[in-house]
DNA sequence: GTAATTGCAAATACTTTGCCACGTA
DNA sequence: TACGTGGCAAAGTATTTGCAATTAC
């Protein structure tokens, strides 16, 4: 199994939170997907769809959020998103308004400086940022 | 009644949109608020609260944002947020984790630059972004 | 054995649609 | 008059909770 899986559930165990199947599959799923997941995707997809309900992923998803194992992203649509959060690894989104589809943006983020900026004059705590583009993709227009 | 308003219903009527009272006093209320609202704020507004069902503001809402006057935001709560949209005027926000405070930020955004080489590299066709700051405020810590 | 985890069912929250009456132009 | 608009009720979609059974350690 992959080590940044087993890495992230020794962590989690420290807090408490239990091995299993389903667990190992969810981060797993999180950690090969190259975008963000809503809970009835990652419920439907391959490794977890015969493994478990979905309201066992939601609790998942609601536990590892608690500890900082995932972030809850908007991206616009009715139903949240869910990615793995990697220390040092950032991700800005582009998304077609059309077709939904959603890309990871390679380009550094501009916007650290901003952030931190805000964190001093405001004394925010835990400040972090998501940042997103829309617009139609080449394919839909 | 405010000159923008009107302006902004001039422009709509001229897309086959009749003026009603409670177009009047939604584009108003908006206008008004300096942070963006959920359909229920809206709804319960003073201006609106009396004014019409619950119903008619969603779909004015939604009128208004096929003709580009609003713009529906995410902003990570289950409810969607509307915001008017004023050609020139574009605003970032810093959201309160705890309290869920929305403040608009002053600091000019820094990735109309980042933009425009989203749109020129990619191809994308009315390409926007939508940049949120999120930590717990001075108050709530 | 104990506490965390799970499944299933049901409750909630927010959004969206249908249908017919009404108002604007 | 004609067609956009409004209200009320109901359906739809996504999320969240309750509780008893199960599992990890």
């Amino acid at each position: 199994m992959n080590p940044i899986v087993q890495e992230i559930i020794q962590s989690l165990r420290k807090s408490g939170l239990r091995r299993t199947k389903a667990l190992e599959e969810l981060i797993t799923t999180l950690l090969e997907s190259k975008r963000p997941m809503t809970l009835a995707e990652l419920a439907t997809s391959a490794r977890l769809a015969d493994q478990c309900d979905k309201v066992t992923v939601f609790r998942l998803l609601q536990r590892l959020a608690e500890h900082g194992a995932v972030r809850r992203l908007g991206l616009h649509e009715r139903a949240a998103y869910f990615t793995l959060l990697i220390p040092g690894k950032h991700s800005d989104y582009l998304i077609c308004t059309s077709c939904g589809s959603i890309k990871a943006i390679e380009a550094p983020c501009p916007v650290h400086q901003l952030e931190a900026e805000i964190r001093e004059k405001t004394g925010y705590r835990n400040l972090y940022h998501e940042l997103e583009f829309f617009g139609v993709c080449p394919k839909c227009a």
